[in-house]
DNA sequence: ATATTAAATGTTATGTTGTAACATATCTTT
DNA sequence: AAAGATATGTTACAACATAACATTTAATAT
């Protein structure tokens, strides 16, 4: 919740560096993600859009949106819940490590982790073992976060 | 292709012990998936079911179906692919490692490896780490197999 | 053996996620 | 202002999945 309107700026500067335009549309899309601190659905970013900006927004429009926000680094999109979210390091220069997304099954809260290059390496090489190899080591991993462990116990 | 007959009365017997019944449609779908080797959609086991026994299946029918798989440990479903495999373990008393799934995003060929413990820990470290616990320990990669990666070169 | 109950499957309809194909509007550049 | 490129709108539909209720089949108790 700190400093939405920063890090739209940042993302708008850093698609003028790439030569693209962070539209009207596409800086509502990546704002309704921003505030919402979670992954959304395509649909509920619909919705989000929607409430927050009086903007009714087509389905394809949204998508399109999204793979575009993909392509410049500002939104991820996890597989395993079908759903997007904010990249978590618009702001800081981006020379991460790959990032791996935990995602609670019970509240679908997001956080998004780094892990230790020796264990990335590992599990490189017990793929690499079985004759395929990594198309994105990016992982997504099935979680409870610890809030809703505490509620279920 | 080895078996199949012996995996389907050894899953039967799985079942049996467990207090539940492996009915003539659930032995198809399971056998369906043993002959594909490989991991297809619901829907595709409808057209398999229907090529290979005659028997058209409703979708409602054939989820339901997997589910009660899944329930049994028979069947994996891949979130990534919305595709579903039969365990690669069925048969050898299932005191193994969670398996790990790889993925080929081109030819979606399936492969089920084992992750060393270590490895394992280190992921389930990062990950208590950021507050959250892995629901499940099996993780789906996105990958490319070895002959998909020599036709694309 | 048969009535009772529980489990499995059938039927219909619909929800959710995502894209194809083509039309229109809006920017950028000359 | 005209031409071309980029972005968005519109319509239709495909693939994956489940809800709600009806019927059939199997297990069990009498």
């Amino acid at each position: 919740m700190k400093k939405i309107k920063a890090i739209l700026e940042h993302a708008e500067q850093q698609c003028k560096s790439h030569g693209t335009r962070l539209t009207t549309k596409r800086k509502q899309v990546l704002s309704g993600l921003l505030h919402a601190e979670k992954a959304l659905s395509a649909y509920e970013l619909i919705d989000v859009c929607k409430t927050e900006f009086g903007e009714s927004m087509p389905a394809m429009t949204v998508y399109r949106i999204l793979d575009f926000l993909q392509g410049e680094y500002l939104v991820h999109k996890l597989s395993l819940a079908s759903k997007y979210v904010a990249c978590s390091h618009i702001t800081c220069g981006h020379a991460h490590a790959v990032p791996q997304f935990l995602i609670c099954g019970q509240c679908k809260k997001v956080e998004e982790i780094s892990i230790s290059k020796s264990t990335i390496k590992a599990l490189q090489h017990s793929v690499e073992q079985a004759g395929f190899h990594l198309a994105s080591p990016q992982l997504e991993m099935n979680c409870i976060c610890e809030a809703c462990m505490v509620n279920a116990a």
